[in-house]
DNA sequence: AGCAACTTCTCTAATATTAGCCATCATAAC
DNA sequence: GTTATGATGGCTAATATTAGAGAAGTTGCT
């Protein structure tokens, strides 16, 4: 395989000027410019990257770390994130972490050990204090789930607002009983959602009832199986509002297995619009991220970062809606 | 930000020393280990790969190009390469061409740039010769889509007779009109779906029919299109085979909304057993492919290539396996 | 002609690491 | 005491590239 030596030799120049027509150096005749890339063409040269890596200690590489490559939530802010940064003359790593602190422990070795120049968490594992540590010491973005207080920038959305919004909604057409299937996490999103439907509640005069709560752990079958919780109570409820688009289908599925219509007997919201949420049937009401600009932020936020242009973290919340289908009105 | 000279430095050695420690040679004194040991924890030094990379000319990353990161039969395809590089000291990076040749292209700089030891594509955009170029040059894999006759080593299934196999199981429910969602590109598992529909209606003896076969894109929406056509027909079929689980969802969506019912009155077979499949109501019947196995066996694949070991191209078939659920038998 | 200014290119050092050769030291055998 | 052996670790070169200093050549002005 060629190296620029190569080149340099057989255009008769010296490696420094094969370099300079590399990267564009004006200082550089046309005719000896030519000569090179004619070079260039005839002995199939790539440059070694690794080698102007080292030299320039950056690596045009970022790193996207996310829980889940099968979750099509995550799929489109991937996409607004490999945008921008092919935009701006960066590749993405993209990595599985399924949300296991030793898989992403072992993916920001890749951080240290300087193979790429940024992080971005979809969803950070580890806790505050080491995330504080990654922050000082490297460009680091959390996109999507994010935890606060860590010193580290995030994007994100208004959670809380977000979940007041579907369960007004839920109110709004004259339930007065409704669920709700949450998870066992710490995710901040988790928690703002919840808060977003006790105070929904006890802004419409209805009384919170702690057991209309069910846990689920984001998969379809948590959701049928919460759902059938619910649906097991003395009284139950006429609605559900779900975190998940995946445990809200979940739901539907048990609905339906129970011999009940939804929303006819039973309304159904959902949160995240991932792609299948229109496909299913019915159709599901459900929270819509901008996920694409999710991710495009988060990548601006993080080049800013990495140019030093930024030292202050950064908090930003993009808006969201409320996409009202026929899993709540027909 | 500590290198190895600062390490060797303060634990009294020379940097060769230190080298040796980092990479497991046997030739040096428990003593003076423990001694490098101590200094880097205490400088918190983590080596700059750049530099061992550059020297070692390998990178331990390799480069998966996938058409769609949204789309989930690639997700666990991804999971079985990741499993198996990890196993093998290798990070995977994910790339989206979004089958785009372009974007394939700029992808493989990373290879010819060498910041990647070798390539798994699952689904190559580029023709024959240019992928025979690049597998003369490089370590390459393709993995469930992939080039005939380009000299390169492939994973796949058997895409005629998993197709023949669905079809036979509608002919073997009574159906005689059995129409197909197909689409129109040059993949091999396109053309081999098709010749095994073909041959299982001929099989059976029944006749062929060019118009009961729609064209999709693999989207929800080109599956609604594709059925409506089918339902337009005259004598409609009383059974859809589709070639992915995605457009045969968007087909049972037709059905439903023209007042029909899935399997009374039209049975609908997919292909890939996305985990949608057995979300969707009615539960998909469609063919399993073995996905996880598909990843693990073309990284293997690629490692042996890497290591030199293998010079032939290797043609290996998995077993896929006909899931029958609610769409076709009740 | 002499000098300045500019263009164009070369040369050297630097980046972080490892491979391979060689030097040193201790121990054991003769 | 001398030599051989093995263990340990130092030194140098090598990897591919770029930044920066400076050299050489050209042009233009006085």
């Amino acid at each position: 395989m060629a190296n620029i030596r190569e080149v340099a030799k057989r255009a008769g120049v010296s490696v420094a000027t094969v370099s300079r027509v590399l990267n564009g150096s004006d200082s550089v005749s046309e005719e000896t410019k030519e000569r090179v890339l004619k070079a260039i063409k005839e002995l199939n040269y790539h440059p070694n990257l690794l080698g102007r890596n080292l030299r320039r200690s950056e690596t045009k590489m970022i790193l996207a770390l996310m829980p889940n490559v099968s979750n099509p939530f995550y799929a489109r802010v991937v996409k607004g994130i490999e945008d921008v940064a092919h935009k701006n003359g960066y590749n993405v790593m993209l990595c599985n972490t399924d949300s296991d602190i030793n898989r992403e422990k072992v993916y920001l070795e890749i951080l240290k050990n300087r193979l790429a120049d940024g992080v971005i968490f979809m969803a950070p594992v580890m806790g505050k204090e080491e995330l504080t540590l990654i922050g000082q010491n490297y460009p680091v973005v959390q996109c999507c789930e994010y935890i606060e207080g860590a010193g580290v920038s995030y994007v994100s959305i208004d959670n809380f607002s977000a979940a007041y919004k579907a369960v007004k909604h839920l109110v709004s057409l004259g339930h007065k009983k409704i669920g709700m299937i949450s998870c066992e996490n710490n995710f901040v999103s988790t928690k703002q959602r919840e808060a977003g439907y006790k105070k929904a509640l006890e802004d419409s005069g209805i009384e919170f009832d702690e057991k209309l709560i069910k846990y689920g752990d984001y998969s379809f079958k948590s959701g049928v199986r919460a759902a059938k919780q619910l649906l097991a109570m003395e009284e139950r409820p006429t609605a559900i509002f779900a975190i998940s688009d995946i445990m809200a289908i979940g739901a539907i599925r048990a609905i339906k297995e129970e011999g009940l219509k939804v929303p006819e007997d039973i309304a159904v919201v959902g949160f995240d619009d991932i792609s299948f949420a229109s496909m299913y049937d019915p159709m599901l009401t459900t929270i819509s991220q901008p996920k694409y600009d999710l991710g495009c932020v988060a990548m601006e936020l993080l080049i800013k970062h990495m140019s030093g242009k930024l030292e202050e973290p950064q908090r930003i919340f993009l808006e969201h809606e409320l996409i009202i289908r026929e899993s709540t009105v027909k």
